[in-house]
Formats: structure tokens, sequence, C-alpha cells
DNA sequence: CCTACCGATCGGTAGG
DNA sequence: CCTACCGATCGGTAGG
């Protein structure tokens, strides 16, 4: 029977290492067969954990959504609503590409690129994360816009976009030429940004 | 012998093809056989125009970038040099992407993001085609700068990298939510960092 | 959770 | 430029 706490614990070291290769090679690019061999264990074996490819995939898209949640939303918390929260989700997010929490860098980046002119569950799974991510920090940025911290005619969707725009795009830059300076671009953009829709110039 | 009219013009067919499958499923998606069943030829005949599937690969990114060429920069050059092309550079590929010129949004977006962690000459060809294009932004930047139509500080590169991360963003925003408003979004961006950089506020 | 296998498809080749 | 084929790998299953 499936649920027991080895069970759990062997489902999560396969999936961290599912999203270390999707992030690199795509969902599609991560193979049972591959993904067994890796681990050290059969492939038959491995399929059992979850019945087919695209729930492989699909429970793949959830643990890397934790590690994300875990990484930069979790910790953005601590910090009060408000201007200092926008940054800081920000940074975190950076630092999470930067860092290569991911070795491909930003999961969601890579699969959402992969799936975003296919139909599916997974591009679903993939494009409700993606939903979650712009509304909080939508939601962010009107929290710091009520707080009077920034402009009150602020529109936080285009804000939202635009601080998107600039950490996804210092992820793409790093990784296809290789060039830590896109993440100071990025950084530069942000302040910038923040910096002119702030009341506190 | 290969290289006759006929020949390519078949080889133009093929690629054109090519390009929009990989623009949705991707290069690696690309697989011959299915483009030899789609195009009604056999599989060894279409493999016969380029010895490998790595050089299928790479003939189709140099396909696309062809076209990208004639739907983006070219139209920007009978635009004088100044703010006015940067304005149509930006307008160009927001239409080209939202005209799904490829049906899978724009090409280099899909390759660049599938090929960004991994090695080999289809990376480095895509690279340098997002260099270039990176480059030709600044270059245009940099004329309206000099021409005195942006503030003498602007920091081309800057600018440039900012422009095109609304850019993709709004490419990538409306293939995974369906959401052409993201056009507008980034047109926005562009309007408002393009005025705020310019000295004829 | 293993070995051993299934049909389908992959990139690529032989031979004409 | 075709048919017919190669070995490798794919997702998935049978049987224990």
């Amino acid at each position: 029977m499936a649920g027991r706490p080895r069970d759990e614990r062997t489902r999560s070291v396969i999936l961290r290492r599912a999203a270390d290769i999707a992030s690199q090679d795509g969902l599609e690019g991560l193979s049972i067969g591959r993904l067994a061999t890796d681990l050290g264990v059969s492939k038959s074996g491995l399929f059992g954990y979850f019945g087919s490819k695209e729930e492989l995939q699909l429970a793949t898209v959830r643990a890397a959504a934790a590690v994300y949640v875990e990484e930069v939303v979790q910790p953005a918390l601590t910090v009060p609503p408000g201007l200092g929260r926008v940054r800081r989700l920000c940074e975190n997010w950076l630092s999470y590409s930067q860092r290569r929490v991911f070795p491909g860098g930003c999961f969601f980046f890579a699969v959402n690129a992969e799936f975003d002119a296919r139909p599916g569950r997974v591009r679903d799974a993939a494009a409700a994360a993606s939903l979650d991510w712009t509304r909080f920090v939508a939601r962010a940025v009107d929290d710091a816009r009520q707080l009077g911290e920034l402009a009150g005619d602020t529109d936080p969707d285009q804000l939202a976009f635009e601080l998107i725009a600039f950490m996804e795009t210092a992820n793409a830059v790093s990784l296809l030429h290789d060039d830590p300076n896109a993440y100071e671009r990025a950084r530069t953009a942000i302040r910038r940004c923040l910096d002119t829709a702030s009341t506190n110039r």
C-alpha cells in the first residue's frame, strides 16, 4: 500500500531529482528509465509510484512548487506587508534563480516555456502555479499601495508584470549567455521601477 | 547533387514547417519521421537534406532567424535612427509574437528556454542569434541617445534589457494564459520606460 | 520492487 | 528519393 512514511521519503527524493532534471532538459526530456538509473532503482519500481508519465510530470510540478514556496514566498512573509515585502520577494526570486536551486535555473520558467503551446494537464498545472505567483506579487504590490508606500494610482497587475519580466529575463539571459550580470540588470530595473512608483522619493 | 533551385525551394519549405513545429514542441520534439509524414515525403528522403538531426536543428534555427529579420528587423530599418526606430522595433516584435508568425509564439523564446541549460552547437547558435538581437536593440537605443532624443546618461544595454524583458514576458504570458492583454501590458511598460528616458517629456 | 518483456518510435543506414 | 531495415530507447505491462 502507498502512503507509508518510507514511501513518502522515497517519493520526495525521486521528485526532487525529477525537478532538477526537468529544469535542464524539460518534463518531456525527463524519462522514467533515465530517472530510475540515476537513482539506482528499477524502472518499473519507480513507475509504480506514479502510474504514468503524466502523473510523474504532475507530481514533479507540485514538488517544484513546494520548493518555490519555501525558497521565495515563505521567507518574504517574515517581512511585514509593504514595499519592503515587495523588494524582499524580488530579491528572494533572483537569489533562488542565481543560486541554481534547480540546476537549470527557475523550474517554472523552463516548464512554462515547454508547455505554453500545448494543451494538457501539465500545462494547466504550470499555468495555475504561474497565476498563483503573479497574483501573489500583485497582492504584495497592492498592500504597499494601500499602506501609502506606493502611489495611489499604481496599477498592481501592471507593476507585477514589469517586476516579473525583469526577474524572468535575468534568469533566461544568465543561463543562455552564462552572464551573471543579468541579475544586476534586473536589480537596477526593479529598484528604478519601485522608486518611480514610490511615494517616498 | 545538392544545391539546385528545386532542392533549395524544397529545403526552405521543410525548414519553415520545422520552425513552426519547433516553436510549439521544441527542437527536440521535432522528429524527422513526424516532419516527413507532415510534408508527405519519406523519412530518409528528408534526412538526406540534412545528414543528421543536429544539422536539421541548426538549419531550422537559421531559417527562423531569416523570418525574424524579415518580420522584425528589416521593417524597422525604413524608419530613420532615433527614438522612432526603437519604438518601431518594439512594436514589430510584439506584432510578430501576437500574430503568431510561428504558431508557438516567438521561435527563439521557445528554443532559448529549451537549450539554455545544455551545451552544444544548437545552444551556441541560439545564443548567438539572441546576442545579435540584444546588440541590435542596444544600438538603436544608443543611436537615439546620441541624437539627443534619449537622456545622455541612458545606459543602452540596461534599457535594451528592460525593453526585451517586457516583450518576451508578453509572449510568455499570452501563450501560457491565452491572454492577449499581456501585449497591452508590455506596450504600456515600453511607453513609460521610453518616456522616462526621453528628453522630450 | 524486481526481471523480462511488449509495441511504438527514435535517429540513422543499406541498397537500389 | 524510395522501401526496408538496424539498434537504442521510449512508456507501459506481466508475472512473480
